[in-house]
DNA sequence: TAAATTATGTTGAAATTTCAACAAAACGGA
DNA sequence: TCCGTTTTGTTGAAATTTCAACATAATTTA
């Protein structure tokens, strides 16, 4: 467990807490976890929502599977990413969606309740947790909206540009790799692969972007 | 402010909280109240977020504009709810979208800082006020995945029905009103108003909706 | 009540997306 | 390195959406 806590450190969940309170109040949340091979389901809908997951190494995908078998990506998270948290938090019975290991991946689950409701112990820092755990709720509704943004545009090319800019300055340059293969790019933006290829193509032909694979760059 | 003790009660970040308490907590969190006409901005797009803000009467409208213009309509929120709250908790300086008055509404504005930091008073219930909070945010995150489930949808049909069908789960009922007139419900699916009108006539045609204005029923 | 305004429905043409099928390129394991 | 597999690109046809323009219905205002 020590060898996460850099990881730890870095989680918006600990955020302001030091290592030695870290590594106590996992004792008291009874944090445990669990690794899952590359396209394991993690989480799968329709489950019940008990634990809030952090991933500790590795990355998943969170999606949704309609009755005709559309997938939808809803996001990707990586390293220190919370996963289930609003679900969690509201003791849902039935998941809206599923939580895929994109590779190997170590996972760790704190049952959310350990959270809410302070221990006896009393952890003198466990309103920090709470006050971490409201940004962190906070965050995620920021980031569904700017999927909102980027999904309520008319056009494949308009979709794409949108989510390409907001990478763009997530880090602060005109390149950079997303994490992504076509297909799970078009699950994300909501439209057809062979229409966004084709998309890349004209953007290329246009001298708007340069792209291989994963790696885009905006001209 | 007494007249609105009743929808306060009623409002989920005051859940499990006494009226006495109610009314004393509302004078340490400073809430202040204002009245907006229709159609009026309450919160525009750019500003910066410091007050959650609660509808105490009339209706409101979350929206965002782009560049060129198109509207896209996030959600209709009436008695009782919330707005801004994610915003207000990240301490937002540029709010991504707008708040509207879709009638003559009256709006009790909170110091977001007020509700996370416990006042000196140590009034005794404001963690439980940090604990409805949390949910509210996490409700608003349902809320969204749920726009996303609708909107990803690829036809004008499909999205209408998959957003009628939550209607009426919502309603517990077939036959219900949505708050939306065509060209917000267009706005809101993400679609042409025109088209939309079409597809509503063929359902119609086809026996598995009536409807008439805002009032719809799924047969 | 009539007139003006706003909301809704209808239509056809143009643009776009989806779909299916296949080609080309990149990758991974033996 | 070779081969099988996966990913990406390309294409044309069919389906759908958008757009613009106008007709009709409902509501509001004078």
């Amino acid at each position: 467990m020590r060898n996460f806590l850099n990881v730890l450190k870095k989680c918006p969940l600990f955020f302001d807490l030091s290592d030695d309170n870290i590594i106590t109040m996992l004792g008291c949340l009874k944090a445990r976890t669990d690794i899952f091979d590359k396209n394991y389901t993690i989480l799968s809908e329709g489950s019940p929502a008990k634990y809030i997951g952090i991933v500790l190494s590795g990355s998943v995908q969170i999606t949704r599977t309609d009755y005709y078998g559309n997938r939808s990506i809803l996001g990707n998270l990586c390293e220190g990413d919370l996963f289930s948290e609003a679900f969690a938090c509201m003791q849902m019975t039935s998941m809206p969606v599923s939580v895929i290991a994109n590779e190997r991946s170590e996972i760790m689950f704190i049952d959310c309740n350990h959270i809410l409701h302070t221990c006896q112990n009393g952890c003198p820092h466990h309103q920090q947790l709470i006050y971490n755990l409201m940004k962190v709720l906070a965050l995620k509704t920021v980031m569904f909206q700017q999927k909102i943004e980027i999904t309520s545009k008319r056009s494949t090319r308009e979709k794409l540009l949108t989510y390409l800019t907001i990478c763009a300055k997530k880090n602060n340059k005109n390149s950079f790799k997303i994490p992504f293969n076509r297909q799970e790019l078009a699950d994300y933006l909501e439209v057809d692969r062979s229409g966004l290829s084709a998309e890349i193509s004209k953007l290329r032909k246009d001298g708007i972007l340069e792209c291989k694979r994963n790696y885009f760059k905006l001209l």
